[in-house]
DNA sequence: TTGTACGCGTTATCAG
DNA sequence: CTGATAACGCGTACAA
């Protein structure tokens, strides 16, 4: 009654021991420690579990309780959005080497998703996340019994390792270069002031202006998009009786929608335009833009980066790393 | 010596049962089928397994052999791409209604990081894949026994369902409009020819030629990328003594690597252009163009469909749907 | 160095 | 409708 039966699922561990004439141990060792194996039987199981397809069942694995970590769940906001596609990249680019998978979902910067994903990817037990968060709300992040390092966004009040973007210094240099142009009447196109990237950007655009002596002019300032699309709330601004001569936009989404509105209306003189986050194609654009770069890649990589820290059992108080943005005038 | 062991993470099922005073099996069935159970139990186990935060461990259930795919193995050729990014949230979409998670990864458009990614996800025993194949090899495909839906991209020779766009009418429609507008030397700018994409989309480009009457001028074909970047491929065409009067882009990085090309030269009289692809800032450009649009998430969304189709199990031979495009003239 | 028993958490089976 | 028991495939502890 050797274990000959067939599972629908491919060859098992004792295949292969089987077909290599070893024991179930030995080639377990030999397919995942390498340690204490002669290299004769060493050999021997490699070229069985080759010759069978054999792949060493993750699940399985994973089902011991001290088994190292091979799944991390990533929660972002828009997986469509090529800035997170990129985030992912930079994630897949620092776990892959190292033998940890990713499950990810999209949130659509709804709570009630994010919420739904965590609990769904603790069912797969993965050892930690990286989440970029929809929110302000951060419960559900703190019961949870493994590490999360928060990307791109911050929770106030949540005791979490964060990677960032220098919301501050970004918004501050494509403010500046808007002043010092000569600039007075400057608008603030931006995002939700619910997630802390919005907040830090509009508090950057408001220091650059007290830095340069002008008083913030609140009906100006367009956040979004609970008001309206970006695409309206530009068409708003420009239609002003006192347009701005200058708007800082607060990401790519808003740059674009800037640009639409400004080519609906042809207007002989568009206001200047500077805002956060580079694109493929921004300098190919009618207009002259002042572009505040960042990587998305590298925010993943040293996300991924931290969580691995935390995994291999740092103990350290919730580190923030903020990473320097590089101003295209 | 009731199993009161905590494991590290988290609850259990039979801390569960225990809690609401059944049997194992009856917060089981209570939890995944909700059949079989009587009303009374029912909720008494959906409370304890609330107040625990409990959640069925996928891991676990994942390991017997008869078990419902929860798991989807996803590779596309690099998940940085905007489209590709697409393609991913579709099929996300239509799974992830259905209880079923991805697993994603990069191929880098390179053969061997492809067949290592198809090991890796069999390790995690997936029920089936949805791959975007980076070249023209299939071998690795068809050992598998689980179903393989292609996405984007065909495999000559392969026995596997496909989702394709409808590339061949695509670049036709495209080349159409220059051959219209009276063009005669009209350049074809793209992708390489080991991917049935490229070949389907120059083939199409030829035809829409030869239908105008034109004999396709081979000194004006460039395929990339093993010659160069299609940035240095979109110079050398506007370099020549003769430069093309039209230029039909096979993908969206070719378009706008065009348009860079064309800004350094600032060349009076641009040659017209069509292609592949729509993107975001399209109708901001500086010079018109003529773009077939189609919908990477409906691809994503489609390919996802076919593999549900196969696992709910489906025997019908290979189906290779390819879906319409639409010309932005 | 190698092999044997047992447990990880869940579900199918089958007896009550 | 309910619950005890035996797998599922692998790794740790221990014995050989």
């Amino acid at each position: 009654m050797t274990g000959s039966r067939r599972r629908s699922g491919g060859p098992t561990l004792r295949d292969v021991a089987e077909r290599a004439g070893v024991g179930v141990m030995t080639a377990s060792r030999a397919l995942s420690n390498a340690s204490n194996v002669s290299e004769d039987k060493m050999r021997r199981v490699q070229e069985a579990a080759a010759s069978l397809g054999y792949r060493l069942n993750e699940n399985a694995r994973s089902l011991r309780p001290d088994q190292r970590t091979r799944l991390v769940g990533v929660v972002v906001t828009n997986a469509a959005n090529p800035y997170y596609a990129q985030l992912q990249v930079g994630i897949e680019e620092y776990l892959s080497p190292r033998h940890i998978r990713t499950l990810v979902g999209s949130s659509g910067d709804t709570l009630e998703r994010e919420r739904q994903l965590v609990a769904d990817f603790v069912g797969w037990n993965v050892g930690g996340f990286i989440v970029v968060p929809s929110g302000a709300e951060h419960d559900h992040l703190d019961r949870l019994q493994v590490p999360v390092v928060l990307a791109s966004r911050r929770i106030p009040g949540a005791e979490l390792d964060a990677v960032l973007i220098d919301d501050l210094a970004g918004a501050r240099a494509a403010v500046r270069v808007l002043t010092e142009a000569g600039h007075h009447r400057i608008a603030f196109l931006g995002l939700s002031m619910s997630v802390s990237t919005g907040q830090r950007r509009l508090e950057g655009f408001r220091g650059a202006l007290r830095e340069a002596g002008i008083e913030p002019n609140d009906s100006l300032i367009r956040v979004g998009p609970s008001t309206s699309t970006p695409l309206d709330a530009a068409r708003g601004l420009l239609g002003r009786r006192e347009p701005p001569t200058a708007v800082f936009t607060a990401n790519n989404r808003n740059t674009i929608a800037l640009l639409h509105a400004l080519r609906e209306r042809d207007d002989l003189d568009p206001p200047r335009i500077a805002g956060f986050d580079n694109f493929d194609t921004a300098d190919l654009m009618p207009v002259r833009l002042s572009l505040v770069d960042h990587d998305p890649v590298e925010l993943g990589r040293r996300a991924a980066e931290l969580l691995v820290w935390r995994l291999n059992g740092a103990t350290d108080d919730p580190a923030v790393v903020e990473l320097p943005i590089r101003l295209i005038p």
